[in-house]
RNA sequence: GCCGCUUUAGCUCAGUUGGUAGAGCAAAGGACUGAAAAUCCUUGUGUCCUCAGUUCAAUUCUGAGAGGCGGCA
C-alpha cells in the first residue's frame, strides 16, 4: 500500500479515508481546524448541512473554518429539494476522487450515520426513493389504514414484513413503493455487508459524557439565538419556506413551522423544543453509531489522541519504528 | 384574616364508590434495505404533602397542620 506507484492518485481501492463522527455537539468541528488544510479536505456527511441558506440552525462549520480548511458537500442543494443517501454516496465518491487527486486525504465528517454506513458497504440494488410513487403510496395508506398497509406488505415481502414493525409506516411504504416501483419485493434486493472497493478507512467516533453533552447542546441553541436563528427563519419565510421542504425537517427550523401552525412564536418555547429534539437525536445518533464495527471511540476532548490515531492510520511503519 | 379549590412518577395530570396506582412528556435502552436531524419499538415502587382519628384495611373517609392557586376583606 505504501507502493510509489506512477499513478498514485488513482489507486482509490486502497487509498486512506477517515471517518470522523459523532453525535450533534460533539465538538466535530473544532476537531477539524487541527487538521493540516494542506494534507486533509474535509466532506461532509449531514443531511441538513447540505442545504443553502439553512446555516445557524444546522450548526454548519463557519465561512471562516471552511475557509481555513477545504469542505464539501455543504451548500449543493436548496432546501425544497430532495437530497438523499444515493445521492450522499454519488457526491461523496467524486469528491473523494478528487482530493486523493490533489494528493490530500478526505475526512468525511458528520452525524448522520445512514449516510457513513452506505458509504461504507454500499446500497441494494432496489430502486431509488420515487416522490411521485410515494405520494401515491401514503395516499393509499391514508385511505385504507395502516393495519392494511401491512398486511398487504405481509402479502407481497412477508421477510420485510418480518423485519418492519407494523407501526413503522415510514418503512412499510417504502417497501410497498418499491413494490410498485419494481413488482419485486423489497427483501429480495440483497444488502451489501462488505466495504465497498476494498475500503479500509480509520472510524473515529467522538463521545462525551451525556451530562456534558447536554451542556453543550443547551449553550450551542443559546449562541444559535444569538447569532440571529430567528432571522434566519425569517427570511426562509420570506423566500416562501413551507413546513414541508426537505430541508426545514431539520431540528432547529422544523420547530419554528409546528409552532406557527399553532398560531405562536414563543422563543423560549421553541428553544427548550429544539433542545429537547436535539438530545434525542443525539440519543439515537449514538445507538447506530455503537452498532457499526471497528470504531475507535475517543473522547472529543482528547485531540492529541485523536491526531495520533489518524498519524498511526496514515504512517503505520513509520510509527513502529518508534 | 375569612371562604373556596388544590397537593399522586423528574414535569403536566388521571384514578382508586376504602383492598398501597396509571397516561402523556422526560429519562434509560434498542432497531435502522436509496426521505434518516426521518420513522419506529421496549422499560413505570412512587414516603399518592404531614400528623392524628374511624376501619380488618386509608393515597381514598373525618379532623388538624403545612405548601400552592383563586376570591372576599
Amino acid at each position: 500500500m505504501k507502493s510509489t506507484s506512477i499513478h498514485p492518485t488513482q489507486s482509490n481501492a486502497f487509498a486512506e479515508i477517515i471517518f470522523l463522527f459523532g453525535p450533534t455537539g460533539v465538538g466535530k468541528t473544532e476537531l477539524l481546524l487541527d487538521l493540516d488544510p494542506k494534507k486533509f479536505s474535509v466532506i461532509n456527511a449531514d443531511s441538513i448541512q447540505v442545504y443553502r441558506y439553512l446555516d445557524i440552525g444546522s450548526a454548519k462549520a463557519s465561512l471562516e473554518v471552511r475557509h481555513s480548511i477545504p469542505h464539501h458537500l455543504i451548500d449543493i442543494k436548496d432546501p425544497w429539494e430532495q437530497f438523499s443517501v444515493g445521492e450522499f454516496i454519488a457526491y461523496a465518491d467524486q469528491a473523494v476522487a478528487s482530493i486523493h487527486q490533489e494528493g490530500k486525504i478526505p475526512v468525511i465528517s458528520g452525524g448522520t450515520a445512514y449516510y457513513f454506513k452506505h458509504f461504507l458497504y454500499g446500497l441494494s440494488e432496489a430502486p431509488p426513493s420515487d416522490e411521485g410513487v410515494r405520494l401515491a403510496v401514503a395516499q393509499r395508506i391514508e385511505q385504507n389504514g395502516r393495519a392494511w398497509a401491512y398486511e398487504y406488505l405481509k402479502q407481497i415481502d412477508p421477510i420485510s414484513a418480518q423485519r418492519i414493525h407494523p407501526m413503522d409506516m415510514y418503512r412499510v411504504s417504502r417497501a410497498l413503493e418499491v413494490y410498485e416501483k419494481s413488482k419485486r419485493p423489497l427483501s429480495s434486493f440483497s444488502l451489501p455487508d462488505t466495504p465497498r472497493n476494498g475500503m479500509h478507512p480509520l472510524v473515529i467516533g467522538l463521545m462525551r459524557e451525556s451530562d456534558q453533552l447536554r451542556t453543550r447542546l443547551a449553550l450551542r441553541i443559546k449562541q444559535m439565538f444569538d447569532q440571529g436563528l430567528e432571522d434566519e427563519i425569517r427570511s426562509l419565510l420570506r423566500m416562501g419556506a413551507q413546513m414541508s421542504w426537505p430541508g426545514l425537517q431539520g431540528i432547529g427550523y422544523r420547530e419554528f413551522f409546528q409552532a406557527m401552525e399553532h398560531g405562536e412564536w414563543s422563543r423560549s418555547i421553541i428553544a427548550d423544543q429544539i433542545e429537547r429534539n436535539s438530545r434525542l437525536y443525539a440519543k439515537r445518533q449514538m445507538t447506530f453509531f455503537k452498532s457499526f464495527a471497528q470504531v475507535q471511540w475517543m473522547n472529543a476532548d482528547e485531540k492529541g489522541e485523536i491526531l495520533t490515531a489518524i498519524q498511526w492510520y496514515l504512517h503505520p511503519d513509520c510509527m513502529s519504528l518508534q
